[in-house]
RNA sequence: GGCGCUAUCGUCUAACGGUUAGGACGGAGCCCUCUCAAGGCUUAAAUACGGGUUCGAUUCCCGUUAGCGCUACCA
């Protein structure tokens, strides 16, 4: 059985990379009919916060994609430890009684090459080292790399290809710190291997950290290691990796959630930085990402976040989202749209939203819009507006005050239905001997406040004969009197 | 500094030795049209640089440059 795991550290919220990889391995996962795991890799108790694990959590269950199994690093630390002392045991490890380096401390850089160990320590005798631990001395666990027997350490990355790094450059890392804790390389492997994790997908940002996680699980004694592969990382326009102090907010998920995406359309923008379909396909139901989802086809080079100060959204997201929001049958569009009605301040309720959903369903972006896109069905009294803008193509106020006029006698008896106010306002403008922009604008202008507006039969449909005849009138006694 | 990874339009990407270097977003223009959208059509825009290998390089190799990553008792 495939199994694939995602595993954050809760000491930030829920990065949009790391929403990607989240999302890379579920695909994965459900394309193999695997197993996808979340592990919370909880294990620097310095930095872990609350907020963050509930920032990471409401970001995952945002994207509804869902997991199988879920665990938490920080209950699994005795096996860490066991599987530590076990290396220990084999004498794949060895103590490192060398006092913790302070923040000045320089010298393991700038020696020309990169520090590999502590002098004095990895060739310490069994015997002083056991002396030195049962007095109490603290100590680091070091990986003892095997760098006189073994030249390097290679694996098969399924999207970088083959890797192999010598073991001369390899350092002895740490495996456990000196409070007893396990690091982060020790306490991953030894989970991956204890939960069978049979692919590991994440950022690419871990490629060089393979060669260590290589080594452990040989150590560790896996018969079979896992299979892994690496993903390009998302990066900033600046080239810079993404980071909340730099780019601000545009790096969590939960901005794109409160912006108004679709959550479909925010997995797949996602998917396309980094991973490319055949076909050239773009627009995906999920349905299609998980059938068409496979490691051959990501990339191996780092992929920009289209955003500015201006425009914190990418363009190709918010166009994604637009997509998938015209695709939406109204009624579950109109649901997801309500909150965000209500949250602009709007009396919104079910029907009236549902009426409302079509005629704005191809005109907003991001269900945010629904603010700025259906304003004027809600409110008792529309904004004040120039009053120039009741004035027609090429016509004045005149005409205006006559379309108006006109508009006024023929909204009061008219069936309010589209067909109907189509074929009345039509024959109204004839009448007038005005063309029939030159009569609906006006009208338009009348009813919403503003020239740039969904159809207009359709609008007066929903708006009723009440609201549209108050508008009206509230639009005549506006024009200036004097021609 | 050491080691590793990467390099196609502004952005996301396709082309796995032979194409007029394709698609998408965004831009520009036209059409449709009651405004705005949506839709349709057209258009500008790229193989980082230098060497090889080859009949032929975006593609393979080397170098340069640039970017990113790792180099912690962070993950």
């Amino acid at each position: 059985m495939l199994r694939v795991r995602f595993a954050p550290s809760p000491t930030g919220y829920l990065h949009i990379g790391s929403a990607r990889t989240f999302i890379f391995n579920w695909l994965f996962a459900r394309h193999n009919q695997g197993a996808m795991i979340l592990r919370i890799d909880d294990t620097d108790v310095q930095r872990n916060t609350q907020a963050s694990l509930d920032s990471i959590f409401d970001g995952l269950n945002w994207l509804e994609l869902g997991w199988d199994e879920l665990y938490h690093a920080s209950e699994r630390v005795d096996l860490h430890r066991r599987r530590a002392e076990e290396i220990l045991d084999r004498g794949l490890a060895y103590r490192d009684f060398t006092p913790a380096a302070g923040e000045d401390d320089d010298t393991k850089e700038r020696a020309g090459g990169a520090w590999l160990f502590n002098p004095g320590m990895r060739e310490m005798s069994k015997e002083e080292s056991d002396r030195r631990a049962a007095a109490g001395e603290p100590f680091v666990l070091r990986f003892r790399v095997p760098r006189d027997s073994r030249a390097e350490v290679n694996f098969e990355d399924l999207v970088y290809g083959s890797q192999s790094k010598a073991t001369a450059d390899i350092e002895d890392f740490a495996l456990l710190r000196s409070n007893g804790l396990p690091t982060y390389h020790m306490a991953s492997c030894a989970d991956d291997v204890d939960l069978r994790i049979s692919h590991i997908i994440r950022g690419q940002d871990h490629l060089t950290n393979t060669f260590k996680h290589v080594l452990i699980f040989e150590a560790l004694g896996g018969a079979n290691l896992p299979q892994f592969a690496h993903l390009p990382l998302l990066i900033a326009p600046d080239g810079s990796k993404l980071s909340k102090r730099k780019h601000g907010p545009v790096v969590s998920v939960l901005t794109y959630r409160d912006a108004g995406f679709l959550p479909h359309a925010y997995v797949n923008f996602l998917c396309l930085l980094g991973w490319s379909p055949k076909e050239d396909r773009e627009v995906m139901p999920r349905q299609e990402l998980i059938g068409r989802f496979s490691l051959e086809g990501v990339n191996r080079s780092n992929a920009t976040v289209n955003f500015t100060d201006e425009d914190p959204l990418d363009p190709k997201a918010v166009w994604l989202n637009a997509e998938h929001i015209r695709a939406l049958p109204a009624a579950e569009l109109s649901a997801r749209l309500l909150p965000f009605a209500r949250a602009a301040g709007f009396q919104a309720d079910e029907a009236t939203m549902l009426r409302i959903t079509p005629l704005i369903q191809e005109r907003i972006r991001v269900l945010r819009d629904v603010a700025t896109a259906a304003d004027f069905f809600f409110v008792d009294r529309l904004p004040s507006y120039d009053s120039a803008e009741l004035i027609p193509q090429k016509g004045d106020i005149v005409m205006a005050r006559s379309v108006l006029e006109q508009a006024r006698g023929i909204l009061a008896t008219a069936e309010f239905s589209h067909d109907s106010l189509d074929a009345a306002l039509r024959a109204g403008a004839q009448t007038l001997g005005v063309k029939p922009g030159q009569m609906f604008q006006p009208i338009r202008v009348a009813v919403c406040g503003r020239k740039v507006a969904p159809p207009l039969f359709q609008t007066l449909e929903v708006l009723g004969r009440e609201k549209s005849l108050q508008r009206i009138g509230q639009a005549i006694e506006k024009l200036p009197k004097a021609a």
